[in-house]
DNA sequence: GTGGTCTAGACCACT
DNA sequence: GTGGTCTAGACCACA
């Protein structure tokens, strides 16, 4: 389930909410569905609890997740709430350098597109 | 020339090989160039040498220049370069990641299509 | 009646305290009524026993509400609590440190007053 | 300078977030103003260095200052900053508590009213 | 049991 | 020297 790499560059919590935020994404996790405690996820990866806790913190400052202190953390409601706008910049960010690096390796414009198209036919609308 | 941005997260060498990469890419630099020695790059963009230092080796490291001990560092002819598969199927990857999100975001695809032509027109067609 | 958002940073309980204030600063509930017992209440708005126990205790630490063993808890009369100078004060001290902060954000006296009015209307006057 | 208070219910690194933001915001410490290292600071107010981490992170998220790895932590300049619509709906949030503190005090609108705008006045229209 | 905070001390990348 | 992350272990408030 979970994909860590100590070696990375990534840090560890950010792999942590990585990992989930795709599982959330892709409707693994669906809305309101409960999220191991913390003590509990971080035993299973082996990772410091205050780690974990720093991702969830870092997913429910996204807007991925809430946490309410005694019950739990739990997938956010994707409706309804209003689109962060330093969210948005971010993944906007991340597809621009996406672009940049498909230009560096050598991929021409109408080549990039070709990919987002492809891409954008398999997360179809609404049918992922 | 230089767009360093202090307060961003990417540390300042990150920032350097970023813009020197696009200057090779595009075409402003062109293989055999010499670039500025770390000395005059570092006074040119008031940075720490060690960090000049650091970004010209990061470029050695991924192939667009080379360094002559004595002479000063050049850049590397970018043809022949074969694109790698596998660096650009990670690519991919991150970039349906983004639409993913995008569309849990609440999206709609000609949103998405807009953000990425926006993107497109940016980082032009090599003209910039 | 009840507002709970499970969401919110309040804990629970702190939110249980503030909507029963709510109603018995606005004369919903008067003086010498009997609130739901701890049982009741805890049923209607489906909340831990023991939240709404320490709610009530914390209004009765307030002075909203006195407990009656065997009895219940009843609304204390409002009129005869002196306004505390000290605690008006420091109250007046966090709003002037809103308006500063508002200000540093670079809102208008105009924008500001339009906040302020906004809030009046919400917490209306005694009417809602 | 600092005042910290072990007992209250606040949390240390809030109090330290509150502390840095009263300065900011009067204009004790002027953008681009060097804030002490977080070593420095952790010393100075006998706090764990996490802590003090926590609350200029925390400070960083909510635009007040910019932290650049490796030289500091250094006051933002507040104009060209778009307004981030969170960091004022808090303050929205915490001026409504005032106002309904001062309800539960027994003060009448009017009352609130000249409160507000005697506020208004000391922190006139960029003078403070 | 759950999240939230804190301490003490450590290592790393970057300037 | 500066920020950024991580570990190990602890205590608290809340449900």
């Amino acid at each position: 389930m979970f994909q860590l790499d100590l070696k990375s560059r990534k840090s560890i919590y950010e792999q942590v909410v990585d990992n989930l935020k795709e599982l959330i994404v892709h409707g693994v996790l669906k809305p309101d569905d409960k999220l191991p405690s913390v003590r509990d996820l971080s035993g299973q990866i082996t990772v410091n609890p205050n780690t974990v806790q720093k991702a969830y913190a870092e997913l429910e400052r996204q807007g991925y997740v809430y946490m309410v202190s005694g019950l739990g953390t739990f997938v956010a409601s994707g409706t309804g709430r209003e689109i962060d706008k330093a969210v948005l910049s971010d993944i906007e960010y991340r597809m621009a350098e996406c672009v940049s690096e498909l230009r560096y390796q050598g991929m021409s414009g109408e080549d990039i597109r070709g990919m987002f198209e492809k891409i954008m036919k398999e997360r179809g609308d609404g049918k992922c």
